[in-house]
DNA sequence: TGAACAGTTGAGCAATCATTCAACTATCTG
DNA sequence: CAGATAGTTGAATGATTGCTCAACTGTTCA
């Protein structure tokens, strides 16, 4: 944000804008949006949340199923909890994991739908 | 991936293991959705592609609408452009930006809703 | 009680990324 | 053609991030 104007003389279409910006939400609401969406744009983080969606699993048979450490998946898998997509349930030493939510299934099915067309 | 077994001994739940597994897409398959989804995980490029859906606009006005140099939009709008999910009309000087595909409505308006819940 | 195992956590590191800056191209107009 | 403006681009930089390693907690079982 160093340029103290846009465009040298002044926005181009200054009533559009105006249109635009009053639909728009907050900047903090787009934060929100982008601090959840981002939880999808990892390729472990992706596997971890359709895995889940197929079934609950603990975190020994992700890190098997991923073929990664045990200890990077429990550290995404509290990211994900931290953001509530994702849910614990301890039983003795093992704890099982599962969706905490159904919009998880439909933004991973909007995206492959997207990636596959 | 430095451990050599996942759990000490085996994995736990072998039958679910094997039962995921089939049902999983190929490893490329989620890194593609993951560089999809990835692109929704910025503020900036949020508001960009929420903005885009309401109207066709310029760099200088998104720019402008954002608050952010026109080189910050431009560098934006190339990744967004890459991944065709917008696209660029030119008249003249000025070049026009539009979303290319409703999955992008679909996935912003999934997420809007999860985080408003 | 102590050994074994599932899972968590924090520090450290390498890789990725969003933005800035400056130089560039492209188009219009006088 | 020359000046002005819209937009693009590449290098540099500071911030973020995903993973590893090692140490830790919590539970079970003999």
């Amino acid at each position: 944000m160093e340029q103290t104007f846009c465009c040298e003389r002044e926005v181009i279409h200054q009533d559009v804008v105006a249109e635009v910006r009053e639909k728009l939400s907050s900047a903090e609401e787009y934060t929100s949006l982008a601090n959840l969406l981002k939880l999808f744009g990892d390729p472990t983080r992706a596997r971890l949340l359709h895995a889940l969606e197929v079934h609950e699993l603990c975190v020994c048979d992700l890190a098997a199923l991923l073929g990664v450490t045990k200890s990077a998946v429990s550290h995404q898998l509290k990211t994900l909890r931290l953001a509530n997509l994702v849910k614990p349930r301890r039983d003795g030493q093992v704890v099982y994991y599962s969706l905490s939510d159904d919009h998880v299934r439909a933004i991973l099915n909007m995206g492959f739908e997207h990636i596959r067309e």
